[in-house]
DNA sequence: TTAATAATCAAACGAACGTTTGTTTGAAAT
DNA sequence: ATTTCAAACAAACGTTCGTTTGATTATTAA
């Protein structure tokens, strides 16, 4: 039918996936368009161009999955009774790991983040703008009356540190197994994500 | 003089650079040779590939650089009266952030790092195998006497928040600068240091 | 039914890619 | 002085890249 725009859409949902594992000069046209079973002339007749299209990759599919997290995020923490500091850092921690949107995409969304933050372009500063500042801005408004001896900026880099974090244990398994001597299923992400909870918030309390 | 492969030597620089910035796939064969100041060929002739020009990096630039970075923790280390976990976890840090390597470098290894994490190649499981392995686990057993109570997988956890915090805080200096409303400078920097150190030796004793 | 628009396609474009080739150069060894 | 060989080079190789073209098919609206 008219307006479904199929193509359109698999493509995207192909180029998403093919940004994050091979980088932007890693994932082809052709491939990107064999994947998603349409001409190679596609890309162009619907993005205008491949950069377009990754483009279009952040704002139409990275974006409404941030907007998500966030919801998740303040839907977690107003299901628990008090807004303490460890039920603050625990919905952010777990509105990042688990929540509605599926695994796979998670783990895309940390991919094309941690690329972009190695080698900004255009799109990081959309990401930055539109998702990073606002979000982070509202978490340090929410943690900074528990710790009014700490500065804005001290709370800035804890929560930086909480992200680096949560980052990085979704992006890098690898090592995580091998250290760990201990297979990445649901058990063990439970673990994670107490472990960052507790790590975070007792890093954030400080000298008490 | 014979021998002395100025060259070769060049193109490693240059390549490590051009690859940490842009990648595999972003850095050609063209602009590397371009930027040595040397033939096309060059690269073929002495590396016999492309991969294998990038495998070269990972062993001839990475991984000494890493055994100074490991030196240079024993050495800050060996310099405290005490190995308390908080001299412990201040020297990883600091080995990490200054040490004798220049600044520019050690971002280059973190971006090339931090790509191998997100897209792990053969150059990865090298780095896997010879230096975060091996460093890891006498950190980990460094640390494991002054927490009887945590479990070798709990220690890896804790040393995997503060590597990713290393690692955040090396490469991701945009989101950083913009939310913490300050240039990266030698005294952000030393602060950064600080709130990491602080931040994981409270995180890691956790309840108290 | 027909005209118009949107979607899809095969084919080809020029440019850039990694690699190979064959030759020249220059310092060391004989 | 001659030989030798790593080093360096220009030129071209075949391949793959992103993009464009022009024709064809499918869908909608008149």
């Amino acid at each position: 039918m008219r307006g479904e725009r199929i193509n359109r859409d698999r493509i995207l949902e192909v180029a998403e996936r093919l940004f994050a594992e091979k980088g932007y000069s890693g994932a082809t046209v052709r491939e990107i368009t064999r994947e998603a079973r349409c001409n190679l002339a596609a890309v162009n007749y619907y993005f205008g161009s491949k950069k377009n299209l990754y483009l279009t990759v952040f704002k139409e599919r990275l974006l409404p999955r941030a907007k998500i997290i966030k919801e998740t995020f303040y839907q977690i923490l107003n299901q628990q009774k008090e807004k303490t500091p460890e039920n603050i850092i625990k919905a952010f921690a777990r509105a990042f790991f688990s929540g509605p949107i599926p695994h796979e995409e998670r783990i895309i969304s940390h991919r094309l983040i941690a690329r972009e933050m190695n080698q900004p372009s255009e799109a990081f500063e959309m990401l930055v703008k539109e998702m990073f500042l606002p979000f982070f801005k509202e978490f340090v408004e929410l943690l900074s009356p528990f710790f009014p001896e700490k500065s804005p900026q001290d709370l800035c880099l804890s929560l930086l540190s909480i992200h680096a974090q949560v980052l990085y244990f979704n992006f890098n398994r690898i090592v995580m197994e091998i250290l760990c001597e201990q297979k990445f299923d649901e058990k063990f992400l439970e673990k994670i994500i107490h472990h960052i909870v507790s790590f975070s918030l007792y890093g954030i309390r400080g000298k008490k």
